[in-house]
DNA sequence: GTCTATAAAGCGATAGAC
DNA sequence: GTCTATCGCTTTATAGAC
């Protein structure tokens, strides 16, 4: 991470100062002024890199046929993804500049929750093409918008304003939150293992 | 509200300034620092009275038997509650302060979301035992955890960064919500609601 | 492009009169 | 308790030398 990244992160928008990036950088002040018009243009162009950088990076992966694993899996890597340490912190701060740069949270938002659910959304309706799900009477993407908010929940407020919750209870939730998708959208020919004798 | 209440979530903790809150409230900055011992305490104050002011409001109402409209309602509540402009704002401040007063972050957790989650938890509980929901294999705040995080999700999400959704769509997550819900800890036989003819 | 030096303004907090 | 005036410091941003 850059040096303005750092600073913007662990201060926010308006307690972070120019001396301070320019310190971390190792550079002076003006400097920082030739490659950049302002603060907020600075502010700018940091929140569009780590925002691409933490959300692009969500893997989906794909097990063949066993559903519940598929989606344990990707809860898994969700849930991984959001609770990092940079993660929360840029969540932090944009989310704190939003009235003042509406452009800002804008495009924190586009590329970043509503691009993740999309991408969900997406994979879900192929596994309903597949015969994996069905999602009849509602819609893939309202169902990928509650499976990662139930992902999130509790633990990421928590984590957002005190800590981070312990492993056993984030995995509960994660094995709470497939059984209700599966219950309701899951093909029960075909989603549930075998029962061990 | 008062002048410092207003100053505070429309423009940050640092971006406040006694200045302002004086100007509005009318008064010296000299006479807010007979009352405070400075601006972290006067912030301080300000959390802990907005926290309890909006959540303490949620009304849990029960219908006597129908438990999807039970669900349905407190979902409505919920989601108002969380969607107001100044619960909005408080969110947004605190979290953005946070990380430099982990105290004011802690209390507002526990008297806001956490508060909210055993309320309802709790409510699960008393639905149970009245034979109306059926908790076996999880835990009734585990549920109630994930249902408010689903009605919360998308929505909350994109009103904190960009604009509220409109109704339309806040009515079928909670739909949805309430579903999925029912359909992993409803109680078939009194859930239902009768078809018509 | 990069530096040093500085301008111009705003900040939290206090002293001292009443 | 409340005021005016001000201290001492930090801030963003720029001017001008190299």
């Amino acid at each position: 991470m850059g040096a303005a990244e750092v600073i913007f992160l662990e201060s926010g928008y308006a307690a972070a100062s120019m001396d301070a990036v320019a310190a971390r950088a190792g550079v002076s002040k003006a400097t920082i002024y030739v490659h950049f018009q302002n603060k907020r243009a600075l502010f700018e162009a940091i929140v569009h890199r780590r925002t691409d950088a933490v959300f692009q990076a969500l893997q989906l992966s794909d097990s063949r046929t066993d559903v519940r694993r598929m989606l344990t899996d990707i809860a898994l890597n969700f849930v991984t993804m959001i609770l990092r340490d940079d993660t929360l912190s840029v969540y932090r701060v944009v989310l704190a500049e939003t009235p003042h740069q509406p452009e800002v949270g804008e495009a924190f938002y586009h590329g970043g929750p509503a691009f993740t659910r999309h991408k969900v959304g997406e994979f879900f309706v192929s596994l309903e093409k597949r015969g994996l799900m069905d999602f009849t009477g509602t819609d893939p993407f309202m169902v990928a918008d509650l499976f990662l908010a139930m992902l999130a929940g509790d633990a990421h407020i928590k984590a957002l304003f005190t800590a981070k919750p312990d492993e056993d209870r984030i995995n509960r939730v994660i094995d709470t939150a497939v059984d209700l998708v599966l219950c309701r959208c899951g093909r029960h020919d075909v989603s549930r293992p075998p029962v061990s004798p």
